[in-house]
DNA sequence: ACCTGAACACCGTTCAAGT
DNA sequence: ACCTGAACACCGTTCAAGT
């Protein structure tokens, strides 16, 4: 009854031999294709045609689509690393963690998308995960506080992140008009006046510079706050 | 040059007049066949017969698919209610909002991908932004600390519901047995000595109850993290 | 003004058949 | 063991045509 929940990760990959073609080729061409062309641009027919293969050759390497974006997603985690909390102290290496993983979605952006969607159970992810608990009980946490304050951090940094990539996309990162941004929430804000205060400050000018102090700010004070519970 | 962006709040609607089918109607079916079937559930074809109508009637009300996932993802938003920190104390409010907009993704879990790709310029999303720029007024932040903290809380929330969501929809929240997902998380966790120590806390006996006590503790660390900017 | 069906250009995935 | 093409059951969207 119980249909069992699935991932690449628990499943033996089909052989420990690199005959023709291989998963890490495939996985390699289709981050390519999804750094390029974003999620969307990614289908099996188009990847296939990257190898000039069949389009379900894939098949053989891969159960189905979305094992094969999950191999493409721990690629991502690949690229967070996690300082050593013995060296910087635990509240530096969780600030360096924080600025990498936005750093990482940011270069990544359909990763956002797959947050939500897909398990992180590879090896790299897992990586991480081992390091960060390790963190925080440098820190001084135990017990579950070890996995909830790392909950705490994660999800800030994923929380604030996902939006930006999402209005990266909307509105493109080159040809941005300020003018024109100002316009449009304007509009959508008309009749509320304490949101139209906002219009007025220089927000639209260099949107990447304040959303970049909007990281940081909240990045300080969720450190703060993680501080505080090892005082209590 | 510049593909502008776009969204269904920034056009003006058909019609006034409300004629044969309606907006609101085609909305309320849209919501309906998310909520019983998620976000894969939901195509023009399937919506268009639930109404007794062609797949394409539908686009003389809306522009395409996502402008329709604009409203129905509004309406998320009409259920997410910001207590009047006057009266409760912006804390309380802070902390009340907080909890009723994880419980208002919970109830519509396709909402949380639409987080990360569609802009929340709607009418009840602006009212709840309005209401939480208010809010962090009273509490005493100026400037653009208000926008900053309230996006601290929005991300720390979206940030720790979003994978709760996926969580819930990859093993079901019926049909859940704690064993086997124990052996799994230990299975992808092999090698890693220090995760494989949460495998004998009780966490997957009642995930439910530990993930409650998860995003507890996460708020009241964000929002002691505030409170401390305050001080400054 | 509103609704239709046919058509276009796509999808992911299965499977019998080939080598 | 690996790869193929045909086929199935879908998509979103356009558009000429109807009323």
């Amino acid at each position: 009854m119980s249909k069992s929940f699935t991932s690449v990760w628990l499943r033996e990959p089909r052989k420990a031999t690199t005959p023709g073609r291989s998963r890490e080729e495939i996985v390699r061409a289709a981050l390519e294709l999804l750094d390029e062309e974003g999620l969307g641009g990614l289908s099996m027919r188009k990847l296939g045609a990257k190898l000039s293969a069949g389009a379900t050759s894939l098949y053989w390497y891969v159960a189905n689509k979305d094992e094969l974006l999950e191999l493409a997603y721990d690629e991502v985690w690949a690229e967070m690393i996690v300082p050593d909390p013995d060296e910087v102290g635990w509240r530096e290496a969780a600030s360096v963690l924080a600025y990498g993983m936005r750093q990482a979605m940011l270069r990544h952006p359909w990763s956002a998308d797959l947050l939500g969607r897909l398990p992180a159970l590879g090896p790299n992810a897992m990586h991480v995960a081992d390091k960060m608990r390790r963190l925080f009980k440098v820190a001084g946490f135990s017990g579950l506080d070890i996995d909830f304050a790392n909950s705490t951090l994660t999800a800030y940094v994923f929380g604030m992140t996902i939006p930006e990539v999402a209005w990266n996309a909307a509105i493109g990162v080159e040809n941005y008009d300020p003018d024109e941004m100002r316009a449009s929430v304007t509009k959508a804000a008309a009749q509320f006046p304490d949101l139209l205060e906002r219009m007025h400050m220089d927000s639209y000018d260099d949107p990447q510079a304040v959303r970049a102090m909007a990281f940081d700010f909240g990045l300080v004070s969720v450190l703060d706050g993680l501080e505080r519970r090892l005082a209590a």
